[in-house]
DNA sequence: CAAATATACCTAAGATTCTTATACATAAAA
DNA sequence: TTTTATGTATAAGAATCTTAGGTATATTTG
């Protein structure tokens, strides 16, 4: 995760969103699918990925399956049913966190 | 900063901006006025905060003066030329990555 | 053909940011 | 009188990320 300070907290939540969307996405899959849908701004580092995936896994919200490809290993992650309830509310929660800063770049508050 | 980890890395942007709006703050002002405009679901963490005011400070974007109010110490900070700039930089990073978030949880993109 | 790049996984040391807990002090409210 | 609100500060530890490395195969480029 590299750029700006701001992507710090929200990487989880990257990962669940795009599992919830695509079903079934191997590590590297998901560091050139950020990079495609932020026109490169955001690029995911293999030091956060990993172990962010192994943490999620070991928390129980995802499942892995290896799989060869072109004679190379791919390690498939999918949500689990738990992984779903968690996705849902971290998605609530960066819907909450969205309209808060939005309201603190174009306050409405008063003087 | 509490509540959710979407909020690490955000807390330098919040203060830049509240400056920049209010022109002059303490600390404890700060956490209130956050309180305030988020409706109570993000409350910043002394911990967090004077650390984070002392940073911005060393770097020479912030200057503090020290006031007495009814008997008791405030330190007031404003930004600095610098500071300006760098909240400028900071806001147009922070767009980036609403953008960028919200493109994640409303996708455009195909499968 | 050789070298560089892309694909694919992984870990460890250190930096940064935050939480939790604590300390000190005055004013107001219960 | 004790708690809550106001006001600043630091220190230990947790969590997250960067940086830098390691391993391996496939493809592209010079």
């Amino acid at each position: 995760m590299k750029n700006s300070q701001l992507y710090k907290g929200s990487l989880n939540t990257i990962i669940l969103k795009l599992l919830e969307e695509k079903g079934r996405m191997y590590g590297y899959e998901i560091t050139q699918k950020v990079k495609e849908i932020t026109n490169g701004e955001l690029a995911i580092t293999e030091g956060a990925l990993y172990p962010a995936l192994h943490k999620l896994e070991a928390e129980g919200f995802l499942e892995a399956e290896v799989e060869k490809v072109d004679n190379r290993l791919r390690k498939y992650y999918k949500l689990t049913e738990n992984g779903q309830l968690e996705t849902a509310n971290r998605l609530s929660e960066l819907e909450e966190f969205i309209r808060n800063m939005q309201t603190l770049v174009h306050p409405k508050w008063s003087y």
